[in-house]
RNA sequence: GCGCCCAUAGCUCAGUUGGAUAGAGCAACGGACUUCUAAUCCGUAGGUCAGAGGUUCGAAUCCUCUUGGGCGUGCCA
């Protein structure tokens, strides 16, 4: 709708440019922006187009916004008048009967309201969670996954072309630190006398999949191994399981991949090696006190950094070159990648290196996600995957539920800090936002069902929707034609939460709105029109909900 | 030391990419259930947008500095 608002005022531009009142046309000036208008005093949209053009056309902005409204056909579009106001503003008051086009337009198009029809983004493919798999999701990974999530289903929904993907730190250090781990868990299990080393990972799960392990397949084969065949084949074991756990959470939360992507695959299929002989070729790479070196440029990095140790490994990095230029050559026009914000210094190291592989380093967009504080008894709880200490997503999906714990993680932006009070999300469970929100969903659902009980007729065809034109309808019908535009604009800014406040302000209207209105009346042509809307305020809720990966209950 | 992120109502957070009088939810106070669900609604109160400069028609938003917090600064991941 806004789209249509700047066409509008384009087409009046360039008709003033045609008839030499401006010295430019629009191709020639800067971009200016359309807005809804917050007070309805101000009309329903607004431009700052002649403030932001004043300068360059050498008018005063006032001046211009009265040329620019005189230029307007308004018998052509749905735009009633439009005036100039403050400073050089232009508000746009719409023709009433064009909210009631939109409101058909949700009916139309139901679950599909507000997506675009064709795929139009670019391809892109989100990278998120990735947590290396050597024990259970906590929470902190719980806010990456609803972010990443939600990301893509409204990316999907805003017609990008998307994948997602899990990258599964499945070799290296960690892996053998994890297998040592087990194999340690497994020998204590068999009575011996160890001590269990202190930077292994000290977590309960380790001892119950020791006993899983003991009773496993594998372990036939251990009396024909040396012991660091034993540590690699539990820590492939490990590794599977706890991944196999993962998956799992990730399920219960909502969550799915089109793919999991093995860092082990890089190594075993010589693409590791390729991309660092790549590096060498171009220059960017040279070997230095016995380990392999990336060069940064003064402007990339604040120091060079090492591909490959002195000991012949491959460091971390190594593998995360040779990832994102996969990634890139795979034919992915952006990459989305969401971290934790501890990861932060490692953006200009992997823009870096997707440089020196001859692509902009804009095809990367990292989305830092910033640590979940937990709160318990008001005392901050430490986590570490290491010592053990830490509470899982599990633990807090069984206590407040995927919905509640979506929606929450979902009311901040994500490069803010969040404090998770697990009390009072317990506590709160009744008056958390979400409730809010599905209530609305359930309030309607359920005014068609006692409809149908009660052998009300609730069929809304050939409604005349004329009848809708109390203050509070208008409004619902303007919230609702708003619904492509928040979700075209969230996807543009990779900004999920944008959807939850928006239906945090339709359920508001809704409420407000049901508290004050029967729909089921006994005016069959009000009850009509009434259904009709409210029917399609249930659509746009639902549509909302399902983006955010939570769920639209019919009744609570 | 250097770098990145953050600071908005008592608390938890939004703020449409620089727009008009800074908004919600909790908590507080006062009202509304004989009604399609009170998990709701209506109202009151609550602010030096951390502080100081600067940029311009216009700043919570951009720039500089200061203060206070988080994180990073490994041939760890």
């Amino acid at each position: 709708m806004k789209q249509l608002v700047e066409d509008i005022t384009k087409k009046a531009l360039f008709k003033l440019f045609k008839s030499g009142g401006i010295s430019k046309g629009p191709k020639d000036l800067p971009e200016f922006d359309v807005s809804r208008s917050k007070d309805p005093k101000f009309g329903d949209f607004a431009t700052n187009a002649a403030l932001v053009l004043s300068k360059e056309l050498k008018t005063k902005p006032r001046d211009l916004a009265a040329m620019l409204i005189n230029s307007i056909d308004l018998e052509s579009t749905d735009i009633e008048r439009c005036e100039v106001a403050g400073p050089g503003f232009i508000n746009f008051f719409m023709k009433p009967n064009c909210w009631y086009n939109r409101l058909m337009l949700v009916h139309e198009h139901k679950d599909r309201y507000g997506h675009k029809k064709e795929l139009s983004g670019p391809r892109v493919l989100v990278e998120f969670v990735s947590a290396n798999p050597t024990g259970p999701l906590h929470v902190g990974h719980g806010r990456g996954a609803a972010v990443g999530d939600s990301l893509v289903r409204l990316l999907r929904a805003a017609g990008w072309n998307v994948d997602s993907e899990y990258y599964v730190n499945d070799i290296g250090n960690q892996m053998n630190i994890l297998g040592r781990s087990l194999w340690f868990r497994f020998r204590q299990l068999q009575g011996e006398e160890i001590e269990f080393p202190e930077n292994h990972y000290q977590g309960d799960y380790m001892k119950e999949l020791a006993v899983e392990f003991a009773n496993s397949p594998e372990t036939q084969q251990i009396r024909n191994l040396d012991e660091p065949e034993c540590i690699l084949l539990a820590s492939r074991y490990a590794c599977r399981r706890i991944l196999d756990g993962i998956q799992e959470d990730l399920s219960l939360f909502g969550v799915s991949y089109d793919k999991y992507f093995s860092e082990r695959y890089l190594h075993e299929s010589g693409r590791l090696q390729a991309a660092l002989e790549k590096l060498k070729q171009l220059g960017k790479a040279e070997e230095r006190d016995g380990a392999l070196w990336f060069f940064m440029d003064d402007d990339q990095d604040e120091k060079d950094r090492v591909l490959v140790r002195a000991t012949g490994e491959p460091t971390y990095f190594a593998s995360d070159v040779a990832y994102h230029t996969e990634k890139i050559e795979r034919g992915y026009d952006l990459l989305v990648d969401i971290w934790g914000s501890d990861h932060h210094g490692y953006v200009p190291r992997v823009k870096a290196a997707i440089e020196a592989f001859g692509f902009p380093s804009d095809r990367l967009k990292v989305l830092l996600v910033q640590f979940v504080n937990l709160i318990r008894d008001g005392q901050k709880i430490s986590m570490s995957t290491r010592s053990g200490e830490f509470i899982t997503l599990r633990e807090v999906l069984d206590e407040v539920g995927s919905d509640a714990a979506r929606f929450f993680f979902l009311t901040k932006r994500s490069d803010s800090h969040l404090d998770f009070d697990l009390d009072l999300a317990k506590k709160q469970s009744s008056d958390n936002p979400v409730y809010y929100v599905q209530y609305a969903h359930a309030r309607i659902s359920s005014i068609f069902r006692i409809a149908q009980e009660k052998g009300i007729d609730a069929d809304y065809t050939n409604a005349d929707l004329n009848i809708l034109n109390l203050p509070e309808e208008i409004a619902l019908m303007k919230k609702l034609s708003d619904f492509p535009d928040v979700l075209s604009e969230a996807a543009q800014a990779l900004e999920p939460h944008r959807i939850t406040f928006y239906l945090m302000e339709l359920a508001e209207l809704f409420h407000s709105y049901y508290h004050d209105n029967k729909v089921l009346t006994e005016d069959a042509e009000v009850k009509k029109a009434r259904l009709f809307l409210v029917e399609a305020i249930r659509l746009v809720i639902s549509n909302g909900l399902t983006i955010l990966g939570v769920s639209s209950p019919v009744r609570m």
